[in-house]
Order: C-alpha cells, then structure tokens, then sequence
DNA sequence: TGCAGTGATGTAAGCGCTTCCACCCCCGAG
DNA sequence: CTCGGGGGTGGAAGCGCTTACATCACTGCA
C-alpha cells in the first residue's frame, strides 16, 4: 500500500494544471494576475491532489513565520492557564500559529526561548521567566516583544524602544484598596504572606500594601514572610508563622497561598482574616477575599499588542493597565452576609 | 541608529571566518568532520555576530520542523491545561518545539488544523475537537498523530494503522467503580447528568455507570440529563432537574457541573448526593466526592507516544489506558469523617 | 620515491515557495 | 495596417540552510 507518500509540491500541481509554478503560487493566493479558467484548472487540480503548500518553503521566502510565541513559567493554576487562551483565541484570529514555551524555572530558558525566536514574528514574555538581559537581546535584534505582568525594561537599551510594550493589571492599586478594607476592619498588624522578589506582580501587590500602611498611623507591617506560590508553600509559612506570632490579618500574594494559609489557621484552631488575589475557582468555595483580574483580556491586549508592533511597526499605547476588582467574601473578617 | 537591522545568517559568518558555509553548518553542528582550530574560530565568529540559524532554512534543508502540535478544545479548567503542561514539558525536553490550537468549537476548525499539520512533524489531538475523518485525513498524508482522550479510529483507514495511536484514561472502569459506591449507599435512582455525545470520555463515563447499574437488580436509570460542561450549565440542568423529580443520586459527567448542581440543591434545600469528575482544586473545598485523573502523566505520555511515532516510524504500546483513583469526600454521602 | 588512503574543506545542488522581470499575444487607437 | 500598451504567463533568482560529492594536501607504507 502507498506507504512511502512523499508530499505534494508546487511542481506537481504545476505540472498536473499545465501551468508554471508561478501561476500556480499566483492562484492560490489569489492574486487578479491569473485568468478566471486558469484560476479554476489549478484550483481543481490542487484540491484533487491535497496539496498543502509547504510552510517552511513558504516562510523561507515571504521571510516570515506568520506565528507568534508565549513564554510563560508554568500553566498550573488557572492564572497563565486563561491568560493563554485570550492570546490564542486572538492570535489564531489574526491567522496565526501559537507557539508556547513553559520555562519551569528551567535553567535552560534563555537558550529555549532565543530558538523560540526564530521561529516567530514577535513573542509575548511573561514575568518569572527570563531577564530583561534576554528581552533586551530580542529587542536588539528588532523583534517584536511583549512584555506581560512585567514592568518594562530599561529604555535606554539600544533599539528597544519602538520595539517592546507591556501589558499589565493596576497590582499597586488594588493591593492599596485592599489593604485599606482590611484597615478599615480595625487590623493594624498586617503581614504580607509571599515573596515580592518573586515576581514582577507581587512586588507590585506588597508595594501596594506598603503605602497603605503608610498613610495608616499606628499599622505595622513586619517583613514580608516569603513563600512560593503553591498551597502547600502557603500552608507550611503560614503553620510557621501563626505559631510564632499572631498578625492582626494577613495578606497573602495569591489565592494559592491563602488557600494553603485558610487550612493552617483552621487546622491551628486560630482565626486570621486573610486575603487573596486572583479569584481562582477555588476561592469561591473557601470564602475567600480575593483580586479579581480579567486574565483572559490580558492575554488578548498582549496579542494585539504585539500584531501592532508586527504589522504596523509600532503598538498603539505603549504602555497599558488593566483595572482589578477587588472581590470581598468573608475571609477577610467581612461577616457571612457577603458570602457566594 | 542600527535600525533595519537585517539578521545575520550563515554567509556573514563563513565570510567573517574565512571558510566556507557549509563549513560553518558543519562547525555548528558538532560535525567530526571540522579540525578544532577551524571549530573554534567559527564558534567565536558566530559568537561576536550573535549568528542564530534562520529556523525556516533549516527545516526546509531538513524537511522536518522539528516541532509538534497540540489540538484542543479548551484551556478554562484545569483538565486541559495540565495535560498540556505534561506536554510541553516533555516536548521541550526532546529538544523540539510546541504548537498549540484551541478549536473552542470554532467552524474553521478543520482548515486551522491543517495548517498546523503544515508547520509540525506530528500531532496530538484531543476529544471533542475535530472529527475522525480530519484525523483520517492527517494520516493519510503519513502525519503521526496520537489521539488523546478520543477512541482509536477505523484501523481500516487506509495507511492509519501505524500513524496514529491513543492514550486515554479508564473512563468506563473508573465509572463502574464511583456507581457501585453510590449503589453501596442503598441509592437506587440514579441519574446522569451530561452529555455522552459532548465527549468521549463523557461517554465512557455513561458507558460504565449503565454497566454498573446493569448489575444492580432495583436499581433505574433515566435517560441523562443533557448539559455542558461548566458550572452555570451545570447549575440550571440541576435546578431544573430537582424541581421536576427527585433522584436518589446525581453522576455528574465532571466536577465543574457538579459544583453547579450542588449549589443548586443547597439553594433548594435539597440533599443529593452526587459525584464530579476530575478532582479539580475547587473540589476539596466543596468536598466533591470525584475521581482523580493522571493529567500531566497523560499529556506527557501522548508526547513520547508520538515521538515513538516520529523518530521510530511506530509506538510502544499501540493503546494505552492510564488507571485513575476514586477521591470519596462527603458529597457523594458518605459521613463527614473523610472531608478534609 | 610514488601512491593509496585519510582528514579537512569547498562546491554546488537542492528543499518548496514567492516574486521580479521578461515575454508574448491581442486589442484598440492613430 | 501598424504599433503602443496591458493583461496573462513563464523563467529564474533568490530565501538560508544541509549535505552529497569533489577536491586537495598530507601521511605512511611499499
């Protein structure tokens, strides 16, 4: 049986249709040039014999990849997950290809993420995942680059400027907002549960927290306790911290942390308000106060972000910031009215 | 300033050096066949210029794009989402790229994937996105493509046979089992509530709860009671469903539209005991009684799956079932004493 | 001293496509 | 009746790489 099918090229079609190459290549991007019986033989004849021009020949010559990449540190958790699917479902709509690349904190991100960039037009970068070293390296070599829940980098890089963009949620605002109910709530010995070295975002979140301790007189906030970002992280600093001390209420960088915190606090019999961020499906259930980020949009402005700098040069704004809204359950010390 | 920066290829490289590109091709990629002088001076050449080999010329030189694709329908919930995970990451690690497309039941499904096929060496494609004639279709061409979560197609497609292999997760077992549980509770109604037709696995899941209950002499079972996949469908088929009859027992075909009808039963005030799928992280927090599912692990094997197809011209096991373990929290009835 | 053998390098032929440019034919205007 | 012009087509030159094959300079052995 036809084991052994090579692919069907140009020439085939060419041949089969009694055209050239180039009338063929003319017919079936439509270009006016060819003649309407012309255009029907070879479309015929290309449906009849599947072919299916070759990508790579394609990119070769046009010079282009009509793809896009998404660098991003993990896809556990609902987070990176939604922003995802916003960025393909957009690009997918511009009629391009989606090419991912998880960094796990692998120490052989940059050499992924540089082969990554041959293989696109222009990439999104997430926070937690490489440098600015990186991106600047990218930027120098005019691709386009958007940079996702990261601040930007330096502008004085060399050619950078009209070449990368950020996108990113208001976590100074929010984190103040919310910072501020929990003041209101009458706490005044506040810690911040999670590390702002971490991530572009938490540092955002815990410098939030910071000036609204600030303009709060008698608030305190000791340092920050650093975890990672998963519920057992959040579980075990919590264990240890509520043994050793006991904040008036804790804010805690994510809904993960907060969730692992939550079973800390009640497996301790003690009772802490805390807060969250991200509204993760989960934090519904655990009454959990929380941020609520319209991720799925983030990952759609950084796709049409990154198509302006691609086809038009250059993004519209530069620089952009999506609102959050703060979501009040009863975790925070909100009585259970507010609860669902 | 350096605007219009053309990228370098290998020309500039071998010109820069003094030797010959195919040369510098062979110095790159570790060819014995290069004197260590030569080697180095190349290397150091390729170094100053940043020289990074243009991803189309070599795939077209190669005729092979050293990258793999992945169809899906979806990346809202953790399902999807961890079993991409487990993909990319082995992927990645086999040196190749990740291609990902999200068919969110888009129309033009069929002519995305194609194109994808255009730009991988082989694919993964999941349940409920594309039907089995564009699988076919794929293979036909002598595309290696694992199926995932989706029964095997006609082996009687013409060259399928050694082209396309499966990896699912055992639905219909895993389904006798969480019914007889039910059953073991002394419910004797029960009910279904998804679509079979939706999925695959839904339809393993249905298959193996009318098993089960096939076995149980009082027991009925009434047509399932359609429903998509997520929480507010799940939440009105369950409202409605309550309001007209009362069932010892509700299978749910997941957990997001278990956590839908057990809101709406506590909304009612009715007890029903009932069961999810896929013990997503809200789960616990709900005490879902449900069924944990090797995700990653699957994603994972459907990636060396289709490398065994790539590189090897066939895979190991041609069928691989992955086993998946029953989580019994309170919903399904049984006694507070398992919550956690 | 000569020659086969070997290692290092260069030459050039593709890979499959797009597109510039030349070409040809046919029409209408002078 | 001639000739300029334009639409339709083919020829061919790349795009940047890999690799089979040719070439060349040595080495070591007869």
């Amino acid at each position: 049986m036809g084991r052994e099918r090579r692919a069907v090229t140009i020439y085939q079609v060419a041949e089969r249709a009694g055209v050239s190459i180039a009338t063929v290549s003319r017919a079936l991007r439509g270009s006016p040039l060819v003649a309407g019986p012309t255009r029907q033989r070879v479309l015929r004849v290309a449906d009849e014999l599947r072919f299916r021009p070759s990508r790579a020949g394609r990119s070769l010559a046009e010079g282009q990849h009509a793809a896009n990449g998404i660098v991003f540190p993990d896809l556990s958790g609902p987070y990176y997950a939604e922003v995802v699917l916003g960025y393909e479902e957009v690009v997918a709509e511009l009629g391009r290809s989606v090419l991912i690349l998880t960094t796990h904190g692998r120490p052989h991100a940059v050499e992924k993420v540089l082969e990554l960039a041959s293989r696109v037009d222009g990439m999104v970068v997430m926070g937690r995942t490489v440098g600015d070293e990186v991106v600047a390296r990218l930027a120098e070599n005019g691709l386009p680059v958007v940079l996702l829940a990261r601040p930007p980098i330096d502008p004085a890089a060399d050619g950078a400027a009209d070449v990368v963009t950020t996108v990113n949620t208001d976590n100074v605002g929010s984190a103040r907002v919310l910072t501020e109910h929990l003041l209101g709530h009458g706490h005044r010995r506040l810690v911040f549960l999670g590390d702002p070295d971490e991530s572009p975002d938490v540092a955002g979140r815990h410098a939030g927290f910071r000036a609204a301790l600030g303009g709060a007189p008698a608030a305190t906030a000791p340092e920050p306790v650093r975890c990672a970002f998963d519920v057992d992280a959040g579980y075990a600093a919590a264990t240890e911290l509520f043994t050793r001390d006991r904040p008036d209420a804790v804010m805690c960088a994510n809904d993960e942390i907060a969730l692992g915190a939550l079973r800390a606090a009640e497996e301790l019999g003690v009772r802490v308000p805390l807060t969250g961020w991200d509204d993760i499906m989960a934090a519904r259930y655990a009454g959990l106060t929380t941020v609520r980020q319209p991720m799925r949009e983030l990952g759609a402005l950084a796709a049409r972000r990154l198509d302006d700098l691609i086809s038009r040069g250059r993004a519209q704004p530069r620089h952009q910031e999506l609102p959050t809204t703060p979501v009040i359950r009863t975790s925070c010390g909100c009585g259970d009215q507010t609860r669902r």
